[in-house]
DNA sequence: TCGCACATGTAAACTGTTACATGATTGT
DNA sequence: ACAATCATGTAACAGTTTACATGTGCGA
């Protein structure tokens, strides 16, 4: 029920077309709420259906048309009513950490391999959050104010990366000196 | 695909029922793998059907009659070959952190309602991990050796909810301050 | 010429949630 | 009396992933 309520929330900040907002999600809330663009396109064929966005047809001369999205006055109270719903759970999911966990059939050496795996992803993560938290950093201090909430999303997402990273160097050095696994 | 590894290799571990795995879940793999026992059971039957585990009916007295599952040699190899796959990469889903990310429809109130209420549950789900790790420090050497692998994954949970709470307090600072939102 | 950015979708398969369903025993 | 624990499921629905599908313009 809420990526529906999350591309909402994103359409009521700006406008903008399927494509501009998976950008815009992939910059921004990819880390607490992955998505994939098919998944995009049929909530927002959801949404327009329900009236709670519009659709503007674009004709682009070299490029593909596009529609442009925005929030009705329906969809705004839609996403009031969400937000005063209290927020669920959070909820991981880490197919490694069951690898780890369950991993007396595995070897030091294919656990390390996955973990080193994992390592390159997650520190691309954090160079990627440190980026865009770099761009919003050199915003006017008005224009920045604007974006006070999503940079404040963005810390976390920086600090979470940091602990598992932490954490996997640790958990590294066991593996490799044998003490585990 | 990965309720179905993650009940078999808790089942390699030890055998038991549908309820004890769901127990056992909660106890250690549900903060990164969350699940309900509808889905357990479910994939159960599923992995049953596949030949990947096989069930003793054991008939109780003042209990309901029960199903003890263990993990076959083909449900073996299929553990392994999993485990020998590349892990996916981690997946975060908060709503929470949307309504922060597209608060300014929101109030600093509503906000931080929703904030205490998340509050609440990290507190929870962080005490409860250290319980579980105390009780696990209690083991002999010998036998904590063997939970490592667990006991590591718990590690990283203690410490992702630490960096949440962390997290948490600076922004509700923020919030309280009318700094944001 | 190869791949990336632009731009949007459908269909099938799989995974997860919510509601419905039952019923004895044990502790407060 | 009431709630929790033990114990297992089905059915309907919602959400997600993977595969299929198409086509232009631009830069290396």
């Amino acid at each position: 029920m809420s990526l529906k309520h999350a591309l909402l929330a994103m359409l009521d900040i700006d406008k903008g077309s399927g494509y501009d907002l998976i950008k815009r999600f992939d910059q921004s809330v990819a880390f607490f709420w992955p998505s994939s663009f098919q998944q995009v396109y049929k909530e927002l064929t959801w949404l327009e259906d329900k009236g709670f966005i519009l659709a503007e047809a674009v004709n682009q001369q070299g490029k593909p048309d596009k529609k442009i999205y925005q929030v009705t006055d329906s969809g705004g109270e839609e996403l009031q009513r969400w937000l005063s719903l209290p927020a669920k759970e959070m909820k991981i999911k880490d197919t490694f950490l069951i690898k780890v966990f369950g991993g007396q059939r595995s070897t030091p050496e294919q656990l390390l391999e996955d973990l080193h795996r994992q390592q390159r992803q997650h520190k691309e993560n954090l160079a990627s959050y440190k980026t865009i938290a770099h761009n919003l950093k050199q915003l006017s201090p008005a224009k920045f104010k604007q974006y006070a909430l999503p940079y404040q999303t963005l810390k976390l997402g920086i600090r979470f990366e940091e602990t598992w990273l932490e954490w996997s160097e640790e958990t590294e050095l066991l593996l490799s000196r044998g003490d585990i696994g």
